[in-house]
DNA sequence: TAAAGTCGTCAACGTGGTTGTCGAATTCCA
DNA sequence: TGGAATTCGACAACCACGTTGACGACTTTA
């Protein structure tokens, strides 16, 4: 048995990635939230409970803060975040979750519970517990948010 | 000891993605190939040795024939890839590789074998070996090629 | 041979990124 | 204390990459 050619491993990390977050947003959809694209969902995550300005949310996006004034106007057309003027600083406006917004991100908590139970179910706990420290082990384990236009460039 | 949170999955999943790709095009620029982007790669793929017409190309990116076209015309800008008419059938045009192009998917072939065999390294062959196995499980294993504007959408 | 379908391209547009600039507000420091 | 430097959010112009719709040229089909 010959071992996979390389150029599988990406492909086969990127299709699992690919098919949680595609079967998170069909279940995220069917739960009230058809129009939450995937970018949206690291965006509310970066704004997080506590709020955040256009330019700390660019960092943590690691984009500009331009692009990130952008994204929450999409977030606050779409009823998800809104804009509140920080009274301690008359530059500052302080960008918050609705109900809503905190609504979606707990919804996609419970549903991320589900699809990795699935997985236990199909693989064996040890076999999911390994995959994850397998991959903390290559990738350093830091999280980073700075997603949307890193394939493209 | 408690499982990891749900949502952790995907970003180690997407994490073991980025890091291969970012590493990938860190050695190809070494390697003379410092603006393919991993958009490109893909689409080189898509067009193979024997080329493709625009039209197929779409197709097999998931894409619309003209995005597939405006792709084709970046390729052929950076020298990767050339048009040439269809001497049986002149409504079409074949896209093909050119030798600059068929290199740059050459090296990435190798680079690929290589980062597999650091993972190799580090995890163990058993290990990487379970590791595929089981995303080949989870994900059905066909590979798609339709990565570009998944993500945005 | 006329009708129907396919191929590539052009145009207009949406989204999401970039840089540069700017006024207003705040902080720093001589 | 008061001027200089910095920071914030917004505006504008631009690029990358996707979408539809339309169209002329060419093939295929009935």
């Amino acid at each position: 048995m010959a071992d996979a050619p390389g150029f599988e491993l990406p492909l086969l990390l990127f299709s699992g990635f690919r098919t949680l977050i595609d079967d998170l947003h069909t279940e995220l959809a069917r739960q009230g939230h058809p129009d939450v694209r995937p970018t949206f969902g690291f965006a509310m995550q970066a704004i997080g409970p506590r709020g955040a300005t256009a330019s700390e949310l660019g960092k943590r996006l690691g984009v500009s803060k331009q692009a990130a004034g952008k994204t929450v106007d999409r977030l606050e057309q779409l009823g998800y975040a809104e804009r509140a003027d920080d009274p301690g600083d008359a530059r500052r406006k302080l960008v918050r979750l609705t109900p809503r917004g905190i609504d979606s991100l707990a919804r996609s908590a419970a549903i991320f519970e589900t699809l990795r139970a699935n997985w236990v179910k199909e693989l064996g706990a040890d076999r999911v517990r390994a995959l994850e420290a397998d991959l903390r082990t290559m990738t350093g384990g830091g999280f980073r948010l700075d997603v949307a236009g890193w394939f493209a460039g």
